[in-house]
RNA sequence: GCGCCCGUAGCUCAGUUGGAUAGAGCGCAGCGCUCCGGACGCUGAGGCCGAAGGUUCAAAUCCUUUCGGGCGCACCA
């Protein structure tokens, strides 16, 4: 809002300049903002004189003094000033600041939303763990970075799907049923083999366990068996996965089967399609598609010489199928393990016709688990991974959550379980729940003092009693709130908001320990009240993107 | 061997997409309520941004080389 009324004051600082001769018309003009890190730098900043000078032929200071004197800035800036090599840096005055507070308290919290995403229908598609086994911690890194993402996204005005892909139809599920049959055969009281490549977690005895249990008829042929044990196996797989997902507060919209593509025809349209165009050839008996002519990686084989298709020739008819489906942007989400398998899908894209950055793959690091400041081992073949039903069961949805987005998804996350249980200071969740948890104490104090948090709204309040420094960075802090959900949306990177919204609290902890909200000077007291009421407005709509609870008390 | 990601304070990590004197938390050394929740705050020490070149008015950020760590290189999914 008010960077953007720095862009108008440089635009108009330019076309007068241009308009006295002092800069070409020619000239096209794209100023770039920021926020300078040091406070005695101003609120805002440009760095235009640095892109003038070789085009002017001058030095930057020089410029940014022109295009200073040539400015109408003081409706909004207490001063303007050329600084360093060149750059100019604007400092606001303290009742614009106010002023906005009081705007956004009259237009509600929403307004401090960005509108960039325009309606425009994005699909994101994530965890979509192979329903072998339950979900592990690395699961749930992903499954919190696609559910924070889409939160953020919609409160852009994206429209936005979320989605499980369900790989039912590869060889994994088969040796599911496998593992299963073999474990059953066991507990039927016959020594058999249970070979290394079959799955070798605890959980798979549970299966074998449920089918005797709930004396579930299996066919006699061991075909058959398998067959069928694969199938039940999976779905009840699937089942748990469900759960905990759900556990965790992470709801999908839809879940998509893969077999479901093989059923409706689609995989062989998709392949049809492309061989049509002529982006796939034959060779040593199987189906190959031209990778290597879209991007810079190896041709890939769709159909395998024994006639079965390959899980990348279904996913070449997953991503049409998502584009079909009316989607403008897709986003995938991986681990990031996955990474080879990137050009494979941008070249697959790009045959289908569509540009390769309509789809953007998010790469989730891995995980290590902490425990006594050990690492704690989490392999599937092992059997000894740690669940993610474990971790939430230790340490509780909301540290779990907020621990996982408190490092940028594609860099390593070590997730310290001790410290995530604490209910101390140096947990950084308790941290700013704490401060939600104050503020609402606050307004507790209040009521008994005869002021009603909820009445405000009929008092007249008067913000211009905000004076103190603190209380203006609170309320820069609260207004950034529309810049950080932007370039959060922009780049796909939901760890910011948990950045923000430590940085934000600290400046509240710190405001509090010096000053009284609750005094003798009613006017000074309602002016505060406001203040913190907005400051809570948004550390609640924060932890409700984050999907983490913000309590009133603790 | 080829490709991708990461090397920033003792530890764990940010760094506004190339900006000014590099930041936070933890840990360490001190300090602070007769007062709205001490699950808090304040002060201090701590750095050649892995290394070397290059591009630029400006590099932790971009390019090349190099060292160290992780992960990939299937007619698996």
């Amino acid at each position: 809002m008010i960077r953007k009324r720095i862009v108008e004051i440089i635009d108009e600082a330019c076309n007068s300049c241009k308009e006295k001769g002092v800069l070409p018309h020619e000239i096209s003009i794209y100023p770039i903002i920021e926020i300078p890190r040091e406070e005695e730098f101003g609120d805002y900043s440009t760095n235009i004189a640095f892109f003038l000078a070789p085009k002017l032929k001058k030095n930057p200071q020089e410029i940014a003094k022109i295009l200073i004197q040539n400015m109408r800035s003081g409706e909004v800036c207490e001063k303007v000033e050329p600084a360093g090599k060149g750059f100019i840096n604007f400092y606001i005055r303290d009742e614009i600041w106010r002023n906005a507070l009081k705007e956004v308290y009259d237009k509600g919290i929403a307004a401090l939303f960005p509108h960039i995403g325009n309606g425009k229908k994005v699909l994101i598609e994530f965890v979509s763990a192979n329903p072998t086994g339950p979900l592990h911690i690395g699961h749930g890194r992903g499954a919190v970075v696609g559910d924070v993402l889409s939160n953020i996204l919609k409160k852009v005005g994206h429209e936005v799907v979320k989605e499980y892909y369900i790989n039912d139809a590869g060889k994994q599920i088969q040796t599911l049923g496998e593992s299963t049959y073999i474990r059953w055969r066991e507990l039927k009281g016959e020594k058999v083999p249970y070979p290394g490549n079959l799955y070798q977690g605890e959980y798979v005895k549970d299966l074998a366990v449920l089918l005797i249990e709930r004396n579930v008829s299996i066919p006699e042929d061991s075909e058959k068996a398998i067959k069928f044990m694969a199938r039940f196996a999976g779905d009840t797989v699937m089942k748990g996965i469900m759960k905990d997902l759900v556990d965790f507060g992470v709801l999908f919209d839809s879940f998509y089967r893969e077999s479901g593509l093989y059923e409706k025809g689609v995989v062989d349209d998709t392949i049809e399609m492309l061989r049509k165009k002529d982006y796939v050839y034959e060779k040593d008996g199987a189906l190959w598609f031209r990778t290597s002519s879209f991007e810079n990686d190896e041709d890939r084989v769709l159909v395998k010489s024994d006639g079965e298709k390959t899980y990348f020739a279904s996913d070449i008819a997953y991503h049409r199928d998502k584009f079909e489906r009316g989607f403008h942007t897709l986003i995938d989400i991986w681990g990031s393990d996955h990474h080879g398998y990137i050009p494979r899908l941008k070249a697959s894209i790009k045959s289908l016709g569509k540009d390769k950055d309509s789809v953007k793959v998010i790469l989730i690091q891995f995980v290590t688990l902490l425990k006594d400041g050990k690492p704690v081992g989490m392999s599937t073949r092992a059997g000894q991974f740690t669940t993610l039903k474990e971790v939430l069961d230790e340490v509780g949805k909301d540290a779990a959550r907020f621990f996982f987005l408190m490092r940028k998804s594609d860099a390593h996350l070590e997730f310290d379980l001790d410290l995530a249980k604490k209910t101390s200071n140096e947990n950084p969740v308790y941290y700013v729940q704490y401060a939600h948890a104050r503020i609402e104490s606050i307004f507790r104090n209040a009521k008994e003092e005869g002021i009603d948090i909820r009445s405000l709204r009929d008092e007249e309040v008067d913000v211009s009693l905000l004076t103190l420094k603190e209380e203006i960075t609170i309320i820069k802090g609260i207004l950034h709130f529309h810049d950080v959900m932007e370039g959060s949306a922009r780049s796909l990177e939901p760890h910011r908001i948990t950045f923000y919204l430590l940085d934000l609290v600290g400046k509240f902890h710190s405001y509090y320990n010096k000053t009284r909200v609750l005094g003798n000077d009613k006017q000074l007291t309602l002016a505060r009240l406001l203040l913190l009421k907005m400051l809570q407005e948004v550390i609640r709509s924060s932890l409700e993107i984050l999907g983490v609870s913000a309590p009133e008390k603790m």
